[in-house]
DNA sequence: GCTTGACATGGAGTTAACTCCAAGTGTTAT
DNA sequence: ATAACACTTGGAGTTAACTCCATGTCAAGC
């Protein structure tokens, strides 16, 4: 696959897919004769993981660190568990702190809604 | 309340305490004779509101357009509900996204825990 | 009166994650 | 064979959200 067929199929810019292959995202990628990539299986498969884990705003610079990990052999998977489990546990984070801030905003939805607002904003704060 | 207080009560550097003021992100703190900020309860409850939101992720460009509509007056009530509106929308797929990322993880570190690692890599396209 | 220390301002610098650009090359269509 | 076009690279530019810095002011202690 040529990279703007990849660029299409995961609807990511070209630039980005260059750009993760340059700073070590994603292993690199085959070239045909000319030079161009040629994208097989495992490069498809390597771009659909890491554009999945960055939706989930996973680091860059932890990515990088799990693909080069990868790279190396098995000797490295206790490492690479440990950048998972430490990754893991800031999504938890990161999922209590949206919603406890889900909750608030309900709330004051319910107050625009409810027309209350006047006797409320002050006395209860809200904002 | 100084801006040092306050600063360790939201734990926020005092120039990002600041920054937010100048970029009205907050409304203006009041000031003493001298010029020095001089937070009051409201101050402080914009701070703390703030530091919710942002914690969740939202832009800050949406909350200054918030608080500026805020300190508009009520007629701006429907705009304000607007903004809430979409920002849940925007927290609710981001909850959505990192929940599947977290299956996928949770699922990859079963496998690296399991030591099965060399007969699915390659098949199951496991990165 | 002089020094110290916290705070003020405007503006420059930083970081992450792209995004764009100029100059060059290889394949394809006419 | 020449033009068009997708692609290449290295490097510069952009955006969001801070973070740092130089310079200046004011209040308090010696």
């Amino acid at each position: 696959m040529t990279i703007s067929e990849v660029s299409k199929k995961f609807d990511m810019s070209p630039d980005t897919l260059r750009y993760y292959e340059r700073i070590g995202l994603i292993p690199p990628v085959p070239r045909n004769k000319g030079g161009l990539r040629d994208y097989d299986e495992d490069s498809c498969g390597w771009i659909e993981f890491i554009k999945c884990m960055r939706s989930a705003g996973l680091p860059i610079e932890a990515l990088i660190e799990y693909v080069k990990l990868f790279r190396e052999g098995d000797d490295t998977i206790p490492a690479r568990l440990e950048i998972l489990l430490e990754q893991r546990e800031i999504l938890l984070e990161k999922i209590a702190s949206i919603n406890s801030t889900l909750e608030r905003l309900d709330y004051k939805i319910e107050f625009y809604r409810s027309g209350k607002m006047r006797e409320c904003e002050n006395k209860l704060n809200l904002k």
